[in-house]
DNA sequence: ACCGCCATAAATCAC
DNA sequence: ACGTGATTTATGGCG
């Protein structure tokens, strides 16, 4: 029983924390100006990456979850985020 | 029940495009959600022991031999192909926790000129 | 034909 | 309780 709790406090999503509200600016952005092929290149996520101060890897789990997440909504309060990309989808 | 409404709003133009990537992928042996009428992919979660079992093998050798394969197989109650599959996701995660999570920079060597400046940790 | 790597999906975990 | 970043099963493409 014990070693179960034990495996849990190894994990790394323990230390979970929230990325800086400018860096989830900066990825929305992205993902909402590219929203007809919210796919980075390996460049692209680099890039991110840089300008958010986090890992690559991070960048790949945000739109991982950003897409599904966008996805199960569909005209939910994702419109209202559309106040990021406006209308000039670049893709 | 008139909802007399068709959204005209100025709000209007934003929502319903669907790009293909919006669309489902991957929708197979789904589990009957009747709650909702939703149809999710089943996701099975093994079992501690089984991923303990797993994971005494991957550290005994990260690659596996078709024999080896199949007796795992059957004694953890898996198919060949979930054995094989959760190999390769345990090498890419060995890789991922393996390889320097800082200074990724992969620039080989022979740098073509001294104008670093600073790399300050 | 088969298997490994890789990016990704989708569900789920855990803070 | 929920939101969100991370992890765990699973697919498909390509080499």
């Amino acid at each position: 029983a014990v070693m179960i709790l034990r495996s849990r406090f190894l994990d790394a999503r323990r230390k979970r924390r929230n990325f800086s509200k400018t860096a989830t600016e900066v990825l929305n952005e992205y993902f909402y100006s590219h929203l007809s092929n919210p796919y980075p290149s390996e460049e692209a996520k680099d890039e991110l990456a840089r300008k958010c101060g986090i890992s690559v890897s991070q960048v790949s789990n945000w739109f991982g979850n950003k897409r599904i997440r966008y996805k199960k909504n569909i005209g939910k309060a994702q419109e209202e985020a559309n106040l990021y990309a406006g209308i000039y989808t670049i893709n | 029940q008139q909802p007399t409404q068709q959204q005209t709003e100025k709000s209007n133009q934003s929502a319903p495009v669907i790009y293909p990537w919006m669309r489902k992928a991957h929708i197979n042996n789904p589990v009957t959600n009747f709650t909702n009428g939703e149809t999710k992919r089943a996701r099975t979660a093994y079992t501690r022991h089984q991923v303990l079992e797993l994971e005494k093998e991957f550290h005994f050798s990260k690659y596996l031999t078709r024999r080896r394969r199949i007796e795992i197989a059957h004694s953890l109650c898996l198919t060949e192909r979930q054995i094989k599959i959760w190999f390769q996701n345990r090498r890419m995660k060995w890789k991922k926790d393996h390889k320097l999570p800082n200074t990724k920079s992969k620039l080989p060597d022979t740098l073509p000129n001294t104008t670093m400046s600073t790399p300050t940790s």
